[in-house]
DNA sequence: CGTAGGTTTGAAAGCCTTCAACGACGGTGG
DNA sequence: CCACCGTCGTTGAAGGCTTTCAAACCTACG
């Protein structure tokens, strides 16, 4: 392992410690996440633990399903921060979503011949594989699971919506902070971030490539927000300053 | 009926005479939609031509949902085009989908509390109201139906990953050019259109809050497109004159 | 014949991109 | 321990795509 590895880790394993809710003990993440979404039995939650086996650490930037390969089993996002993406021949690569610990992806995608898009790496990740047929058995099985299977992906197609809807119609900086307030409190959903505070182990190309500007136009709208006094982000890590003024910038 | 309406409904409708597929007959177009994607029994056919009961003729640009409301069942456009929307405070509408002929909205955001996106008519639409309880019951007794459905919902899936892709990186030219194609072979795929023309009944203001443009600058894309001798736009009807060429405008 | 909605046009300005180069930082290897 | 190197961040200048504002045109409809 790296220590740039070993670096991000410890950004998370620091903010993983303090606040642990109820739901958590041993459980991980994932259970963390769809506890959120429907009240999990312990033997739901024993489940979901034996899920997470085959775990493999993975560099930042590495491909976990290229385009076009042929469909297969889920992932589950242990650690660290992946992404859905599509890379046209030109080079270009467009974010379409972001996997944050607890996320399970992609259950449904069993139907599709191959996959349309990427998924990848941004920071170094702990990574599982999960087979196909043990989520299918888990949905079988676990009627409570299930329904927080479905209503994680709701949640997921909801962010979408506002993901499409922010490149559409938004100036890059609103774009830039929408991502970080996505993140902030999707991190938070899981304990892994403070409310205004949180690790980001992006790189500002991987931010550019989330919000659809270039990465020298990310570079002067942080450092406007900087010089503004709004946030901070340095070594991997982001603080929101002043969330009031924030939430005017990204607008409605 | 206004005379607007029947003028595009007759668009349709001589659209849909010619070539008709084994499974039409009195088949509307989900069953043409459904049936591409898995093999429907005769029973299956009957169980769909049940559903679209509570039809009703809706004027051009008017609210099917709108932005807040409770979740309630699914709609089914039969005649017309339809889309998903986002609209912000500032007035901006973003448009994050088309629903066609055929296509059945929304299934599974029963387990949303409120829509976070509105559903509104383009054009003048025939569209029939479907509880949600028929949809639960088709899916539970058809499971051919079931897994068209499912089917259909990935590839609009797709579509809207692709749509994500075209908004973060693409010039205006390529998002219309791209607009165009999905809205052809999407109609072409019920028999609504032929594959290099067919029937466009949306504004400029509709397109541009389609692709994330002004109105003005779709305006001058048209122009520079017909001045190419691309294609042709006008009263409605759109027709591609070099598909060649136009593909390499999408790109890709 | 007037009105409303949709389309077209021009000019000025703004947001963002591109290209290119430099600085900063941490890790590797000598 | 220091030098080298790659990745990431930063900066400037020039240009391009797109927006905005405003006004004119056109067509279908009442």
């Amino acid at each position: 392992m790296t220590s740039l590895q070993s670096r991000l880790q410890s950004q998370f394993d620091i903010a993983l410690r303090p606040p642990l809710g109820p739901l958590d003990g041993m459980a991980g993440p994932l259970a963390r996440r769809l506890g959120a979404h429907a009240p999990l039995s312990s033997d739901d939650l024993a489940a979901l633990s034996h899920l997470a086996i085959r775990e493999a650490m993975i560099t930042a930037h590495t491909d976990l399903v290229r385009q076009g390969d042929a469909a297969e089993g889920a992932f589950l996002i242990l650690e660290g921060i992946a992404c859905r993406y599509v890379q046209r021949a030109s080079g270009a690569r467009q974010i379409l979503a972001l996997l944050l610990p607890g996320d399970l992806c992609d259950p449904d995608l069993a139907h599709l011949e191959r996959w349309d898009h990427g998924i990848a790496t941004l920071s170094p990740c702990r990574v599982a594989r999960v087979p196909q047929a043990a989520v299918e058995d888990l949905i079988a099985h676990h009627p409570a699971v299930a329904l927080a299977l479905r209503r994680s992906k709701l949640e997921a197609e909801a962010r979408s919506r506002s993901w499409l809807t922010a490149l559409g119609i938004g100036l890059a900086v609103e774009r830039l902070v929408r991502l970080f307030f996505e993140i902030l409190d999707r991190l938070h959903a899981v304990g892994l971030a403070d409310r205004n505070e949180g690790p980001l182990p992006l790189t500002q190309v991987d931010l550019a490539e989330c919000i659809g500007i270039s990465t020298v136009h990310v570079n002067r709208v942080l450092q406007e927000l900087r010089r503004a006094g709004l946030l901070e982000l340095k070594g991997g890590r982001l603080r929101l300053l002043d969330r009031a003024s924030l939430e005017a910038v990204a607008g409605e």
